[in-house]
DNA sequence: CTTTAAGCGAGACGGTACGTCGAGTCTTATC
DNA sequence: GATAAGACTCGACGTACCGTCTCGCTTAAAG
């Protein structure tokens, strides 16, 4: 397990290994099974490696979100040209990953580790805001921008996280209310 | 035709004592903080009297929600003709409700209470679709029930939670914009 | 497991299976792993009762022995003609004693039930000095009696504990030479 | 040719105060009454690192005794020339040695150590086959040497351990019966 | 005959200690 | 000077028993 040594610079196949072995962890154990020991030992290097480079479990969570070791190629957005769909499909995906043989899902673990790491819950909100999501969901809402396509934004992620919560399904007609009722179209006929 | 019993019976002092210390103590540090041992120490019972009763702290934390230790009178729908406006009112002030003296929001730290514990969990949904809310939220989408009020009742409330997630503040412009792209009224002029 | 009751007069029939099921437990497990707790389960019978009529688990065992429910009938001393060889008989019978399926003998567990308890202690040296030992050491020692009889019972007794704490093995050889030199007799030749 | 070693090496400060501590609190309160986390406390180290190193209290207590921790430099074995007399007075100062406060004796405390641990019970009889006190029992047993040596030595420490546990007193007159019975000299005229 | 009160099985209570895990810090030897 | 290794103190975990204290019951003796 032991990782070649390369004298006073900072090791970057420990960087990797240990980012990695975060990942993994995660998605095995989820946040609150995670441990800085764990990681040292699945990474096969000494806790103060961890600790002189990250100040928290949270830290190196967030470090692999960011560098995509975490949902790295498993988060693209579809192009039907069925916009509403496209969303529709994006946050089911989303909402059904799930990676521990406990069949907790891997969102709520997200979650979790957001409550908790002031860091990582920048980052989910970055990633809701980031460029593709943020311009198909403005084509669904008729080129809407600024304040009210933020809002919307969060608020479709917002309903999928509690649905996550409450340990809820969410089902394909569910999806679809949620993205009519915040696009604003649609009003099923009485 | 009482049910025969032997034995004593089950302490309501220390019940109580244990669900106000739990109460507290989450307020004080967040649930992350919590520990069995501090709520005992706290509660002056033993650590066994809360494993008799309760599983873990996640449910310790969920009787104390149900019976109101926690947020107890605190939160009610104002009612005051502008049902959006009492919506707007009412999320402020439950993403402003905060407690711990580092500064971090009561809803955030609910929020890593229910991602750990599915019961805390299921009462979080249970709450937003408590009846009060429901109606107002009716009333503010034009008579909407079934399917698209749930959405849109999850949409509102996930949006706040993504925001305490976030770190971001919640000013009442940002607000007034969700509750209206939800309830899907008033498209500001460009 | 429940007893029949009979009003408020000492139940003889918990007397008895508290007795019973504290040597069954003391047997199987040695004085250490001995709990009031357990006696009161394998006897079927409420902790109250044991603090009830004893004071402490050393009381228990203690009457326990004196009634004979520990080491009932299994002690008696032969009576060959051969007073020495007698007394080495009784010995490695005592000291070969073991119960407890680990292997550690019943002698070794009784003295740490009498390290701990004064009672059991005290019922230990009358054990030794009960007549017809010393009568028939008083044989082997050709009549002596007095200090220096007891002083004999004593250190056989003594000897053959000590062995039993080093957990070192005691043959028939061993055991002949201690009653020789004890009893006083037969020094081989040099 | 030295053997290569990576990583921090155990604490020789932490291990003296562990020792230290655990010797004075069995002086204190005896083996029954000694608990790892009183040790750990007294000694201001983790339990961890009790338990990385010792398996349980008796372990502690063998190597207290093995590095002289406990009874020191107490017990020498005195030289009047009259060996039988240094015998007697040597095991009068064992069987007196008394420590707690309640006056229970160190001996007796000692037993209970040695009934529970196999190590200390072995520690036991290697002090008695000690070199000084053999050799001095062999000059009062006139030369005597091998079995018979060893079982006097045995019936002599025996005896005593059998006073302690009885509770019984140990006056000068019942120590002399006993050297003189075990050493096999001078019957006392009736 | 009632009452009354003690003994009973049961088991909850506040505690102490168990042995384990992991946190974050510090130390050693190696590169 | 960064690294793998791992010992250190500390604090919490969940469990086992301690000895005390109710409960609701049964039943022998006292009124």
């Amino acid at each position: 397990m032991a990782l070649p040594r390369s004298g006073p610079v900072r090791s970057e196949a420990a960087r990797l290994a240990i980012l990695e072995a975060a990942a993994e962890l995660f998605a095995e154990g989820g946040y609150e099974h995670l441990a800085i020991e764990g990681i040292a030992r699945r990474a096969g290097v000494g806790k103060q490696t961890i600790y002189r480079w990250w100040s928290s479990k949270g830290d190196v969570i967030a470090e692999a979100i960011l560098e995509g070791h975490l949902l790295d190629g498993r988060r693209h957005l579809p192009d039907t040209g069925d916009a509403r769909g496209d969303l529709a499909a994006w946050l089911a995906d989303l909402f059904a990953l799930r990676a521990s043989p406990d069949g907790e899902g891997l969102l709520r673990s997200f979650v979790a580790a957001a409550a908790e790491n002031a860091e990582i819950g920048r980052r989910l909100r970055e990633a809701i805001l980031a460029a593709p999501l943020m311009e198909r969901l403005s084509q669904a809402m008729g080129g809407t921008s600024g304040a009210r396509l933020e809002a919307a934004a969060e608020a479709l992620l917002g309903a999928v996280i509690l649905r996550a919560l409450s340990r809820e399904d969410f089902d394909a007609d569910d999806m679809r209310a949620l993205v009519d009722v915040v696009t604003g179209g649609s009003h099923p006929p009485l």
